[in-house]
DNA sequence: TTGTAGGCGTTATCAG
DNA sequence: CTGATAACGCCTACAA
């Protein structure tokens, strides 16, 4: 602040009250003031702010309980810091213009390091915490790694997993399902890309065939899931998701035409959102992550940093394992291409859609 | 820290090695600073500590992308504080030690006030809020809420207007499915108890019967919900839920029965979990809070307290707004009572479970 | 409209 | 082992 005051030759005061508006200043002093900011990115300390003004400007939203799938994750990464001397915030940042400021916490002195989620495969963000010098640690991880803290889901290990399992089983023809981001901020998230790039190599190794179906998370009612399904790839058994509302909407369209799982259709998932696949009819088949140990070891990666530890940076891949629902069986026998399936089954009206019962009086109207 | 200098005779800094453990001190004078401390209780200010260290202590966990039903209450609330000049930070408190430190972040001075959630009936948190004399605003509300800045949904609204819509609909017995808290932290937490209160008080007002089903969040599997309904209440056509998982599991197993929603019973979720509800088959039939409005007003009402308002507290109920899906419809004509349609289906083992299916080859086992 | 100076509550250095 | 004292980076009367 001193700095800036001296090189536009007015008294740090003056510095201050254009930052924060709280008195007149000439026009052409403060564009002077302001123009000696923005050349010497000078950043004002939250800190010292909140101490002199005692007002920290920060509100704090304590929330108990929490029943989403970051749960366990922020669970154990805030037990970590807790029990390493520090304490954990959430800062929400939704747009992505938001998101890039992500340096501004650490430069404002509220942090001291930024732990980063959602990581993409080339991730602007990373980029500037990079040339910030802003200590941080992913959970993800880019495309290039060299020199970044992270701890990471080994989504190609799972991804092959699931394949050589399939094929074990019998399977062929496997569709993988993922969710489509293209066109969304999140386009380039690296996990999809990575089971993708995984799940079609180790088809090929294998010998299988496997088709990739990207699916909006907001899937269109004119084509579904399960009619591309039919008429891209009729002759597949099994499904690989990593896309938890589409394999629900894809079990209930199956239901609604005949088919079932996992007799006509094994579904296994590389990645599952806790809260929903137990409640599928039948639970899904998934591999879950080990949400908890990737918290608290990127906690302790990033602590690890700020307490000065220089060495190689950590660099950890956690496996997830297999819960076994009820979607995976061996390959059916001769199972007659899906296309031919469902034309067996036209699509039903709505009445059609549950299984018949004859027990009630029906009134057929509904809300 | 100076008083608690003065109080035993040391110098300011003696105090600060005891502290932070940075320095040998005589065990005696230790235990007089610490007593000192004690009796003054003195807390340190985390910003002056921040300022003087240049270290926070606070890691920041960034997350662009939230998915789960906090996402547009936090979103907007977010967004209010921002045009206000706030930040705001979600601060993980997970046992329930932790959530009653409530008043330390004040007391530290890294926030100005606090937004809280999951308000229990009777919440020692707020107790001690208001000891402390921190700002703060509830989301959600206490028993006694003289004085108290709040924003709520209005749960009794919902819940009247769900049964009189189900009285209207030719509906006689009605069942409430609410999540059974007893013996959780989270006992006492007051929108189940405020729906229970109005559903009895309601369902008695408008002449019809009504049962009260509470459900454990892990649904004991010898005596699933659907069982219990057909012993205790089997006259049931309609449910009202606010407990959508239990929900859900009520419908795999009614559909596994033979029963279909809503021609055999009809379902109204009063609350429910945006990425439940609309997977379920059919579409669950729900009252939806605005969670935007929510969090916005919240966060300005706190701002507001902040900024020096004085005057009557800020009150607000806010209305859920139905959302039709496909789970509710007009009482059946004559229904057999629920434990004669169990009786008449008796649970299937597994291989039953699925509705009859003749395209496919049958390879019975699976994982 | 601008400048001066004291203070916010700690930590950290250096001396005793 | 303990005590002065100078930062830390900024805000804010008060004065000019």
């Amino acid at each position: 602040m001193q700095e800036v005051a001296d090189r536009v030759n007015v008294s740090i005061s003056t510095v201050s009250f254009v930052v924060n508006n709280t008195k007149p200043v000439a026009p052409e002093t403060r564009r002077k003031v302001l123009q000696a900011i923005e050349e010497l990115g000078y950043r004002r300390n939250a800190m010292a702010r909140a101490l002199a003004s005692r007002r920290s400007r920060i509100l704090c939203l304590m929330f108990p309980l929490m029943q989403h799938d970051l749960s366990s994750f922020v669970d154990a990464a805030t037990a970590a810091a807790a029990e390493l001397g520090y304490n954990l915030v959430l800062w929400p940042k939704h747009n992505h213009d938001a998101a890039l400021d992500v340096t501004s916490v650490i430069e404002a002195g509220i942090a001291d390091g930024v732990l980063l989620l959602e990581v993409q495969l080339d991730d602007e963000r990373v980029t500037r915490l990079q040339a910030g010098g802003a200590p941080f640690a992913l959970i993800g991880r880019t495309r290039d790694v060299s020199g970044i803290d992270f701890v990471d889901i080994d989504f190609e290990r799972t991804t092959r997993l699931a394949v050589e399992e399939l094929a074990r089983r019998g399977h062929h023809d496997l569709a993988l399902v993922l969710e489509d981001m293209d066109g969304t901020p999140q386009a380039g998230y690296a996990p999809p890309v990575r089971v993708e790039q995984t799940f079609l190599a180790s088809v090929a190794e294998q010998g299988l065939a496997g088709h990739v179906f990207k699916v909006p998370n907001a899937e269109s009612p004119d084509r579904p899931l399960l009619e591309l399904l039919a008429r891209d790839a009729p002759e597949t058994t099994a499904i690989v998701g990593m896309h938890d509302t589409a394999i629900a909407r894809l079990m209930t369209a199956m239901r609604h035409r005949g088919l079932r799982a996992p007799e006509d259709l094994s579904i296994i998932a590389v990645e599952s959102t806790s809260v929903i696949a137990p409640l599928l009819d039948p639970p899904l088949t998934r591999y879950v992550a080990p949400g908890g140990e990737l918290g608290r070891r990127a906690a302790e990666a990033l602590i690890g940093r700020l307490e000065g530890r220089t060495g190689p940076p950590t660099q950890l891949l956690v496996s997830s394992s297999l819960l076994e629902g009820a979607t995976m069986a061996d390959a059916p026998r001769h199972r007659a291409p899906l296309d031919h399936l469902l034309a067996d089954r036209p699509a039903p009206p709505r009445d059609d859609d549950q299984p018949e019962h004859a027990l009630a009086d029906r009134t057929p109207e509904h809300a």
